[in-house]
DNA sequence: TGCGTAATGTTGATATAATCAACCAACTTT
DNA sequence: AAAGTTGGTTGATTATATCAACATTACGCA
């Protein structure tokens, strides 16, 4: 059995999240892997509510409560009045937001081609389906 | 460029722990993933030491002292001095702590088998060695 | 239209995991 | 013998996660 399987994925998860969190100096800005988890999500949605990041990261609605709160106490995003439900507000990445971004869009970049290396293109799509397959696997079912 | 990608590794890598917590009762022993990881080190080590369990988990040495006290003191493994390093102790799973690896063997099986379902031995082979390659790539190096 | 339920978000409290620094004893190297 | 390194411990602090309770708003149904 592939009980080394796990390990290499933990190892994966950790290993990026470290490179991340040092490439873009989150120590100095007081943010941590899920708040740049969190800013993407943001950067990538039209109209995005709290609500919806708890959703993409399956994370419980206090934990994305407080990592909203923090990314507005260091201005990096904006909120703004839902049109249509004034329990919910949508979040924005304001100009600063945008620039740690890119930022972070370069470093991010660079530890795919470094973890990536020596993957051919066929392998690279391969491995991107079958953990895709997996995550939906291990998805929490509703029954 | 596959941004996706690090998103599937880490809802597995998230999925599968909490997937393992629930399936031991993890709770109810006031254990973690980490206690979790760390047993399974010691199961498979022999001659175990905290020194050993810090290089195979990557982590400080402080959290790994901390992972062995809180594991003596649930009294899941035992530790006898090192034969030729008085600063050593060999950290050996008592008969609970075996009791414990083969429930925790059983849910990971499980687990794994809910994991890799839909996919060929190939993929799953395939899957598993580009995950070893790709951790091999983020390995922290020494220059 | 009013009521009950559900949804969205907030806050307090607590638990788990991680990191840094300082320290001690033992081992290795010079 | 002294200096440097290693294995481990402890205190302090930070990051992440979860549970519970609550308030407000939205929705569905009788």
């Amino acid at each position: 059995m592939h009980s080394q399987l796990i390990e290499h994925i933990f190892a994966i998860s950790e290993r990026y999240r470290l490179t991340v969190r040092g490439a873009i100096n989150a120590s100095e800005l007081g943010i941590g892997a899920m708040h740049v988890r969190s800013l993407k999500i943001i950067a990538e949605t039209p109209d995005c509510t709290a609500n919806h990041i708890v959703i993409k990261l399956v994370r419980d609605k206090a934990q994305v409560a407080r990592l909203v709160k923090e990314l507005l106490n260091i201005e990096l995003i904006d909120k703004n009045a839902h049109p249509e439900d004034k329990r919910s507000q949508i979040l924005t990445l304001n100009a600063q937001g945008k620039k740690l971004m890119k930022q972070l869009q370069h470093a991010q970049e660079k530890i795919q081609r470094q973890m990536l290396q020596g993957l051919s293109a066929e392998q690279q799509q391969q491995f991107e389906d079958i953990a895709q397959h997996i995550s939906l696997n291990l998805m929490p079912s509703k029954d």
